[in-house]
DNA sequence: ATCGTTATCGGGAACGTTACCAGAAATTGC
DNA sequence: GCAATTTCTGGTAACGTTCCCGATAACGAT
């Protein structure tokens, strides 16, 4: 049961290629018999068509590229799991490759993924990207890309993100109205561009309150969370503080789990000696001890955004002027560690 | 800057595309002085060849398939992280998709990839895959196919798996040895191999240590833990028997979150009132209130050992007549959730 | 000088598909 | 009844690559 070409069915119905194909296209010009004895066979031999031989000859593979940090994620598996019911139902493919936060992993998936002609790229950018060009030759060459959350700045392209400013505000500020006042944060490199707006978030959050911003209060890590050491020595150098944070505000999702790890493993009780507030989708935030408040990110709703973005721009290529930028909403879910429970005395 | 073929440098250099050929191949009939032109123009060029040709001409891609169940699930975001890893070092790319515990999607994917020309498959099968012709097709055929973990009964493969019946009954027996005599089975559908072997480990602990072995503790979950109603009905008919259990043992990584939710929910205190204890690869599992005792698949290992023996497969075509099946450890990591605590007077 | 070798290169086919260009037969119009 | 049109089908090139088969020249060897 080898598969079966084209050519097969021309040669056991006697017609031409060229014949077959029309009539399983079919195409106006094909006599209503030839194409019935075509489809019936083809239906009969379960004739798929090569989808290789297809990409070859109109250098286009009815695919879509994604490239991500890490699929062991939950915002990122919700991601994925989003932009493929699009695809899906647009009769696209989803070829995902993670970068591991690796700029060069990054850059080798780009290449490889153009060199299978996808129609288009759906890019997270890692956190060790500082250099863009492996993209911004590709946007040139007029390759539709669309960019989510973690989006480039400075550079005119086509991007779903959250509101990270209003997203950050609101944590800090129920942080602030719970009664915390140092309150600490940790997050992303400043080149990422979410990094500055949760950033500016949580800063204007403190100054509307009348807490004055402080840079030491602000850990920077590198790699994302991936590295616990990294957490560590940041959470053990806000400790050290003359006067350690009662609250801390992670920024991202392997953020905000490896902090609250360092907390449980260092003894200290959440939330009555430290507040704990986080952006991350973990579906267990609940069983957590306490249970996580967390800033949600609708991760379903922007892959379905954003592939429906990126299919409109590889469907309809039309001068490239108009970059747009949709943000969505992230939701505030309030649990137990940040909120200390009345104890029965 | 368009991509560049080897035409496009046999025009310019005003030779033929054999010769191109010939020459980045560094094959021995071509001259030195017109291997080096051509190498430094190609690389000047930044030539690539093109994947699709080559797929096109050799019926093959160097790239494998992977189907798995869902990536929103730590064991099978780390067993496709050990995978990449192996594929990666080896030059093959790997393709993922989702069968999100759908038989038909998995059999749409299976077509999709063949179709693909993937060299190779590495499966883990939906929880509602009955019916395994679409694979036994491909097995006649030829493909390299490794299962892992969820495989198939009653047929001859390749698979890794784990020794599911001594992690379930190390399991059982730790919650025996704590105090345990009621303990249920919530678990996955039976025609699973991984669920009778899970089962017949939890019986055998069971009746090795003077307990008898009782159907009506055993609840059977077709979606995996997808859907929570199901799970929610499971343990409320649990509870609702004359004798309710006092621990539950979850055989899989949805089934064991979705139960402790369904716990928490219903306010019974773990591990006073039941103790908890399940199959999953929780990164967070530390973090869970109370920190919960889980078994472990040693995930990343065990896509190793699927990739180098799929590679292996593919790269060596010999006669199919000896089936490999590499067994894995599990490891058991006590936390609180079947250890009571001795509470301060 | 003729022939077999070696070194070096080009031509063409093939992988599976579609699009363009023709051409034959059938049908229509006058 | 003949031209014009419609209806249907076939041939071929092209996508990028490799490989088989020849071809050409140079070079000794006989």
């Amino acid at each position: 049961m080898e598969t079966i070409t084209i050519k097969d069915i021309a040669r056991t119905l006697n017609l031409s290629t060229s014949t077959v194909s029309r009539a399983l296209r079919n195409s106006y010009e094909i006599n209503n018999e030839t194409k019935k004895l075509v489809l019936e066979y083809a239906e009969k031999m379960n004739y798929r068509p090569n989808p290789i031989a297809l990409s070859l000859r109109d250098s286009k593979s009815k695919s879509i590229g994604v490239i991500i940090p890490e699929i062991a994620n939950n915002f990122f598996s919700q991601l994925i799991n989003g932009i493929e019911s699009i695809a899906y139902n647009m009769g696209y493919h989803v070829v995902i490759f993670q970068s591991h936060e690796s700029y060069e992993r990054e850059v080798a998936n780009t290449n490889y993924l153009v060199s299978r002609k996808v129609d288009g790229l759906l890019v997270s950018l890692s956190s060790l990207t500082r250099d863009l060009t492996h993209f911004e030759e590709l946007l040139e060459k007029g390759m539709p890309i669309v960019f989510i959350d973690r989006v480039p700045k400075n550079i005119d392209i086509h991007k779903i993100v959250v509101d990270n400013f209003f997203g950050s505000y609101q944590a800090t500020e129920h942080l602030i109205k719970t009664g915390r006042r140092r309150i600490a944060h940790v997050t992303s490199p400043l080149y990422l561009s979410i990094t500055t707006e949760r950033l500016a978030g949580y800063r204007q959050a403190l100054e509307d309150n009348g807490i004055s911003f402080d840079e030491s209060y602000v850990k920077y890590c590198h790699h994302g969370g991936m590295m616990l050491e990294e957490n560590e020595t940041a959470v053990q150098e806000l400790l050290n503080l003359p006067e350690p944070p009662d609250a801390i505000f992670t920024a991202s999702d392997r953020l905000t789990t490896s902090c609250m790890s360092v907390l449980i493993q260092k003894n200290i009780k959440i939330p009555e000696e430290m507040a704990l507030l986080g952006f991350t989708n973990t579906s267990v935030a609940e069983l957590f001890n306490p249970p996580l408040t967390t800033v949600v990110q609708p991760a379903i709703d922007m892959g379905h955004q954003a592939t429906e973005l990126l299919i409109r721009l590889i469907e309809h290529p039309k001068k490239p002027t108009i970059f747009e930028t949709r943000s969505l909403q992230t939701s505030l879910i309030i649990r137990d560690s940040t909120v200390e429970k009345i104890v029965n005395a």
